[in-house]
DNA sequence: CTTTCATGCAAGTAATCACTTACATCCTAG
DNA sequence: CTAGGATGTAAGTGATTACTTGCATGAAAG
């Protein structure tokens, strides 16, 4: 069966080609070129061009959520689980990286993608409430807008996500492992007791 | 002299249709329209499209620094001078939000975008640098890596922008100067010594 | 062996793209 | 009042777009 593979390999170009140009300047020839594919190939299988994107979307609403990984090996030290938490959503992001740069760019023509992407920090923003409010009962971390602390961490393994996807080492040559240890190292000081 | 008012209405709009819809995407023709200008008068203004976007960079490349207005009102109070950072720097890419839109859609395809852009957090990463150290010298935060608290603290309001700027208030609803506040107020007690 | 189904190939559609040319109109500075 | 420069209008260019149709090919399944 070719089918599958066939329409995984012009779902992956597309994803490359949409998310380095754009929708509108990613065409369906050059996305069925480096699929390998004929471009009639293409809309026998999605049948227009937006179906390619809903499909490309579709696929990403099933990826293994990051909220369990998160649950799972709590250790209850500040600092080791805020850095685990930190390392597992930049490689996430890092994963799924074409499609978070899809997502920011054609958010507002397709607002779709808006509720995808933001269904993401929503979820860990709830884990991670949770999570200070756990540690605040065991006298772990000090009282604080748990929400506001939640959003930010995210904010700052987003920040260095994009900053890193984006930019590369323009910014800086840190190693990223080395630049989330010392961020959550400050971070994660300026939240205990 | 009507030139200059009519050239800055035809990069008010192509800024604006740029950002949401992305280079390709954002036609002449409609942003002659938004701008209420005949298509032709976008070519004889920019002689091309590409024309148009060059003179969307050189606006912004001469645009007021940050960097200055960080330098002065030092008040050597971590907290305070950090938040007063953020919220400035906060400030800073809401008010060039459409160019920064346009910068992380097309830095690929147009890499001078990429230099222009990445300049940015590149000053901004000095001067916390320098800020940092000195305040070492005067023991007032303790010995970490300043350049990763740098960028750090850069990842952070770039994230909280990111978040506000594309996805609004779905993620929270928390005021926007609440959130910063916090979000210092947690940073800056994790590098105080 | 034959049928079926995914794919390739060739050719063509109407629409839209960036961009040009020629000429009319208007405002303003001299 | 007049000359020049900025703009509008109209019409059109070739290239490219998303998408379609008809037919050939090839491999796998019954």
């Amino acid at each position: 069966m070719t089918m599958k593979g066939t329409a995984e390999r012009i779902i992956e170009a597309a994803l490359q080609l949409i998310s380095e140009k754009g929708y509108t300047a990613a065409t369906t020839k050059t996305i069925a070129e480096l699929a390998g594919v004929n471009e009639v190939t293409l809309f026998r299988h999605f049948g227009n061009k937006r179906g390619l994107l809903k499909a490309i979307i579709e696929q990403f609403s099933y990826y293994p959520l990051l909220q369990q990984e998160i649950n799972q090996n709590m250790t209850w030290e500040l600092e080791k689980d805020l850095l685990n938490i930190s390392l597992k959503h930049f490689q996430f992001l890092m994963s799924i990286k074409d499609f978070v740069m899809i997502a920011f760019k054609e958010s507002i023509q397709f607002p779709e993608i808006s509720e995808e992407i933001a269904n993401m920090p929503l979820l860990i923003k709830k884990e991670l409430i949770h999570y200070f409010e756990e540690m605040y009962q065991q006298g772990k971390v000090r009282e604080v807008d748990f929400e506001a602390a939640a959003l930010s961490l995210i904010a700052l393994n987003f920040g260095h996500f994009m900053s890193r996807a984006r930019l590369g080492t323009i910014v800086s040559d840190i190693p990223t492992e080395e630049l989330l240890q010392t961020s959550v190292a400050i971070f994660s000081r300026g939240l205990v007791s």
